[in-house]
DNA sequence: TCCAACATAGACAGACCTGTCTGTTATTGT
DNA sequence: ACAATAACAGACAGGTCTGTCTATGTTGGA
């Protein structure tokens, strides 16, 4: 545990994000995600307490690289939400796109207090204060709960094009930005 | 395999939507299932092929609910989709909600090809349908594509609902749908 | 050089999973 | 009365799950 970073870390996180957003959290086994990393059981289990440690870790990434993502937009801030969305419905689009990991992961963890909860919970926080702020910074009239609507419109797109036809979905999200903004 | 209602069918069914939908599919075992409604396993198997016969059995029955809640719904087209998402969010405040059980479900079936995601999809066909159906009938100008979009605000109030304050979900429903309509 | 940290392989425990099977009892329709 | 159906109880098989443990090898820094 006291490393943060080695190869055999990042070869556990990185076979670990890819199998439980492809394949759900409850149906990969601690065992496949070590056989797939090429990383022996004890060498796992001194980076992570526990498999509900790893998948933290997992949700954690993930919301740090969508962090990273919208640190790359730029211009006025209406723009950005509309490049936001933009994105969202091309990355839905894209091959293996399986619908947010955090509401699914949300779905496989029924207690709202547990650990893997609570970091859903802060990603929905951040995402919902960094629309209320882009839409404060462009003199919207209600910022937050039009960053409600948008909450919601975002969850709308990702179930959605994780499971129906996301081409379909894709072809409305302009209107329907318009129509909330 | 044969009778399709029988006393502890009924328990079996009753007691796995129970659990599945609280707790979700893959943590609720058999054994727990068949101990809480006082059945013995034979019975169980002599009623269901598998495990997952008895999840599909689970959303049929949760949309054939949804079927006939839409169909108590009267008046003019417009006011069937906005009392629709009134109980919607109505729901969404009640004890126990968890989101939508057909979303939910998914997330744990990655194989869009599995049964249980077919009775997903045939759902949300229906749905896609009877509110396109009602915006024809209303005169709207784009009944599939407004469909569409309400689509994704049932998803997005459904998800929100289960993980975020449900109350502040519920207050813009009616804005959302203002603006979509 | 030597120690500590990181890594390997893999056995093991104990629990839980689905699904099958044996055998008994009660009910019901013909 | 008799056969079929449904339900009961519960053992059992075979697999998987998480997590612990032993024992060994490698490597880099003081």
């Amino acid at each position: 545990m006291k490393a943060t970073r080695s190869p055999a870390r990042d070869r556990v996180l990185n076979t670990a994000t890819r199998l439980f957003y492809a394949e759900g959290v409850h149906t990969v086994g601690v065992d496949r995600i070590i056989a797939e990393a090429g990383v022996a059981k004890a060498t796992f289990y001194h980076h992570y307490r526990s498999k509900d440690d790893l998948v933290c870790g997992y949700l954690e990434g993930q919301a740090a690289l969508q962090r990273d993502a919208v640190q790359t937009l730029t211009g006025a801030p209406l723009d950005q939400i509309n490049a936001f969305f933009d994105l969202l419905g091309e990355v839905g689009c894209g091959p293996g796109f399986r619908g947010c990991p955090f509401l699914n992961a949300a779905a496989e963890y029924a207690d709202p207090a547990h650990p893997v909860r609570q970091v859903v919970d802060r990603y929905r926080r951040w995402f919902r204060e960094f629309m209320a702020g882009l839409l404060r910074e462009a003199g919207h009239r209600a910022p937050e709960a039009t960053a409600g609507l948008l909450l919601i419109l975002r969850d709308g797109i990702a179930v959605g094009s994780g499971i129906d036809d996301p081409v379909l979905v894709r072809a409305g999200i302009g209107t329907a930005l318009r129509k909330i903004l």
